[in-house]
DNA sequence: CCAAAAGTGTTGGCTCTACACCCATGA
DNA sequence: TCATGGGTGTAGAGCCAACACTTTTGG
């Protein structure tokens, strides 16, 4: 989302002539049933309304950026206190057909896409969407999309990141699910453990996990803080 | 640079609590005697008067963040056409003492630093200065400029970035030297020449350079365009 | 002929990749 | 007992870092 709700101002100046406007976006992605999605919503008016998109919208009077971010975020999912990150900043006057309209791209990463409440009132509606099968979006939101999957690539293989897509818990095949899919490439399974435990990424945690077959001892990502390392 | 030219607008609201305006800040470095400067300006007006930052202003109506920022900068230096990157967006509302301006920071980066003219009637003054010796900067700009240090660094390792710090024809040890600069640590000439030349990074001219003693055979860069490459 | 910068190869250590079998459990 | 996913070690190849001497020119 980026255009404001309220389009007419006060005065009598086209919208399109006025000053640019500041917008936050954010991307948001978890991993659901094994699959990297992100969190779109349904536009309400204007020139796309029904059409999807990102979450956003301006920011507000003395407001910091994050916290517009966070703001919108949770406006539009419940969450709060997600990991955040700025991306980018999208300034093309005509990515908005009705405004000029600036708006500052944040990726969000979150690990219990399903505990997200049902969207506010802001929008039409909600889904979360496999990234490899996006609807058309609205504004230039497709190319936000690129740039934030191309981020999180970038970032897994040389920091901690994936603290924040995975549970407090989780199981060193899950880790491995979760690099291979994002990666989009098979990892070897015994490269990838000793390279993960060499880097100092995961703390084991005395418990096991039982299910169907033999247990599989769980871990946790060692700190939750940004950890730069070299791997992969 | 951030700040409106004229802080009052017509109406009779504060300025404070006004929606952010949109500016655009441009930190240029270039390579002069063997050491790496940045360009900066002295402020004319307001609480800022008399100190330092880097040329910016604000983005026009309809205009692209990419051209407010090569336009702030031809206005700052007379250059035109030097190699630009958005950097990251500074939106803390203190961030300028007297409005809420947001500021997308811009890393330009330039291979004559002689060549730029004299500063606009916009500012007191300009200056190259020492990168590691900056005076103390206005608004966040201290932040901005490590900032987009980091970037320049980090490029080197793996873009063909010095390109735009060069000149179109240079000597190995002058690239040596550049990069041994920035970062900061001495490189084995051997080591360095095989991974440059391995990466398919530059082109032998035909010519070499005569001086005191024996001459050096003059590269180019293979391409000026981006370039992603494994090194160091 | 001397000073100063340009240019050039090799080796040992280390890291990375490729690869296959046994284990523990629930059903 | 069987099916299924969990867990483990090694050897060969390639890469990287460390290292010093010869060449070419101008003065």
């Amino acid at each position: 989302m980026t255009a404001a709700a309220p389009l007419a101002t006060g005065r009598a100046r086209p919208v399109r002539l006025a000053r640019p406007r500041l917008a936050v976006d954010t991307v948001t992605f978890a991993i659901e049933g094994g699959r990297l999605k992100c969190y779109l919503v349904q536009l309400k008016r204007g020139l796309v309304g029904g059409k999807w998109a990102f979450p956003g919208g301006l920011v507000g009077r003395g407001e910091l950026l994050d916290d517009a971010a966070h703001r919108e975020l949770a406006a539009a999912t419940g969450l709060n206190g997600a990991y955040l990150e700025q991306l980018f900043t999208f300034g093309d006057p005509s990515r908005d057909p009705i405004a000029h309209v600036v708006s500052v791209a944040y990726m969000a990463l979150v690990d219990t896409p399903c505990r997200v409440s049902a969207c506010c009132a802001k929008y039409a509606g909600a889904q979360w969407c496999e990234v490899a099968a996006l609807p058309p979006l609205a504004y230039d939101h497709a190319i936000v999309a690129g740039y934030a999957l191309k981020r999180l690539r970038a970032k897994l293989e040389y920091t901690n990141i994936a603290v924040h897509l995975l549970p407090p818990s989780f199981t060193f095949a899950e880790l491995e699910e979760l690099y291979a899919k994002l990666l989009e490439r098979p990892l070897d399974r015994r490269n990838f453990r000793r390279r993960i435990m060499a880097a100092g990424l995961l703390r084991p945690l005395g418990r096991m996990r039982y299910g169907a077959h033999r247990p599989a001892t769980l871990y946790a990502f060692a700190q939750r803080s940004l950890q730069m390392i070299e791997m992969l």
